[in-house]
RNA sequence: GGAGAGGUGGCAGAGUGGUUUAACGCGCCGGUCUUGAAAACCGGAGUGCCGCAAGGUACCGGGGGUUCGAAUCCCUCCCUCUCCGCCA
């Protein structure tokens, strides 16, 4: 959420924001508009709750000496029911105001490059070459499937189509992965590690701007609970509607399941892992001081970089540009993985920095010099599974199908450093 | 799921219709005193909104209602605690 008082005061700046985005300007003008009729409404009807508190006072001594009050009762009665509707209308404005605001995207960056889509997006940096194979690679699909890795059939029985089931080395090479990630994350990077629900109510989902935008593209529950599509929600929302009482920065990470339905993507990427609609990720959260959150961000990507270094893989580093971030971003790097079985990148990472859209939104607050203000957010996967393994299993392969693992996994997979199909082990 | 008891400022805890602009205490901040500290004493201290300001207004778990006036009465939802039932 943007700031009323920032529309308020500088309008044009917004405005120009937001066309760098390529969004309409309609929302804006309606909150524009509503603050201001909100604020002639509120300003009138304080003068009269004023009479009213005063009067009602007076009443309250007059009867104590005995005295008639029916008259003042009378007039009280009268202004009470005409604040009672002022009121009513005050709250409709402001519920109008609050939806629209809701929906206006943050501001880019000013150090974003300008442009519409994906193509605009610039390469920040490549880490290591793809690798080079003696024979044509293979999808990791077939790799799995022939290694027993996973069975999509039969998840898609149960379930339906875009919900993996991991099988065998498969399911032990997930828990591996999380667990390399997360003691990564705590044991070098100086983060908490905390596990939360997997499922979180609507004001939490509204606090990091789920909703009311993307509400197609979630799991909805019974007594109005949603599936969390990153572990970025109920993460951040450990401090809503606080007033944090210890120094910044916080640094947390944490593994979740993530769901998320991507309606209207069906059709693309249909088969295997790359899009799905549960799949594992570590994510990390920081609460900081505005002041350091662009150098935290950039300490961010390095972190979630390191889990590809440290693995070995091929991949490069995307700032996205000011029509590509996401709607509660101010600014965003991706960090795609190189799948030669796709010959294709795979995003495996987006780390983002809010500003203080996430935080004022989720009331989330820090004391600086006696003042309270709102702590900026930032969060970054590190990194998403289901595509990591899809680029480990389609860099990893050999002639003979099976699949070498990075050596950073071993001591995670039991000693295992090499997939094989069931059949040729001993 | 059933029965009961509760939810008040950082903590603890009074307040059951109008001098409450929420008491007293602890903790916190500033000051006096002291070589320094403690103690004692004095003072300060919530959050949002409207307003240039003075000031006003709202908030006692959330929402709604009764009343001239609600922390206080009524309805409803949420949460916590105790007991019972069920259960990994």
């Amino acid at each position: 959420m943007l700031d009323i008082k920032l529309i308020r005061d500088q309008e044009a700046v917004v405005r120009e924001g937001l066309a760098r985005r390529g969004h309409s300007a309609e929302n804006l003008d309606a909150v524009v508009e509503a603050d201001r009729q909100r604020r002639a409404l509120v300003t009138e009807v304080e003068k009269l709750k004023n009479q009213l508190n005063v009067v009602s006072k007076e009443i309250g001594q007059l009867k104590a000496k005995g005295q008639d009050t029916a008259d003042k009762q009378q007039a009280m009665r009268e202004l009470r029911d005409r604040i009672t509707g002022m009121d009513a209308q005050v709250r409709e404005v402001e519920a109008a105001m609050r939806e629209r605001l809701l929906s206006i995207p943050n501001l880019p960056h000013a150090s974003l490059p300008a442009g519409t889509d994906a193509s605009a997006n610039q390469v920040v940096r490549t880490q290591g070459m793809p690798c080079e194979f003696a024979f044509k690679p293979k999808g990791h699909v077939e790799i799995g499937e022939k290694l027993g890795l996973f069975d999509f059939p039969r998840a898609a029985r149960m379930t339906g189509a875009g919900f993996p089931l991991y099988v065998g080395l498969g399911a032990r090479l997930e828990r591996a992965l999380i667990s390399f990630m997360l003691d990564l994350h705590v044991a070098e990077h100086g983060y908490t590690e905390v596990s939360p629900p997997f499922v979180v109510n609507r004001a939490s989902m509204v606090g990091t701007g789920q909703l009311p935008k993307m509400a197609e593209d979630m799991y909805h529950c019974t007594d109005d609970l949603w599936l969390v599509p990153t572990a970025e929600v109920p993460v951040t929302n450990i401090y809503r509607d606080e007033i944090i009482d210890q120094p910044l920065p916080i640094c947390l990470t944490a593994y979740t399941p993530c769901f998320r339905r991507e309606a209207g993507a069906a059709g693309k990427e249909t088969r295997g892992l790359i899009r799905v609609h549960q799949f594992d990720k570590v994510e990390m959260v920081k609460f900081v001081e505005p002041a350091t959150s662009y150098d935290e961000l950039e300490t961010l990507v390095g972190q979630a970089e390191d889990v590809l270094k440290r693995l070995g893989l091929h991949y490069r580093v995307l700032l996205l540009c000011s029509g590509d971030i996401s709607f509660a971003a101010a600014k965003c790097y991706d960090i795609e993985l190189w799948a030669p079985g796709q010959n294709a990148w795979l995003e495996v990472s987006s780390c983002s920095n809010f500003e203080a859209f996430q935080a004022r939104r989720a009331n989330i607050r820090r004391r600086k010099d006696g003042k309270v203000d709102f702590v900026h957010t930032l969060n970054g996967s590190g990194v998403a599974l289901a595509r990591l393994v899809v680029a480990l299993l389609e860099n990893g392969q050999e002639a003979d199908g099976s699949v070498t693992l990075p050596e950073a996994l071993v001591p995670y997979m039991g000693g295992i450093r090499r997939l094989e199909a069931p059949d040729k082990k001993a």
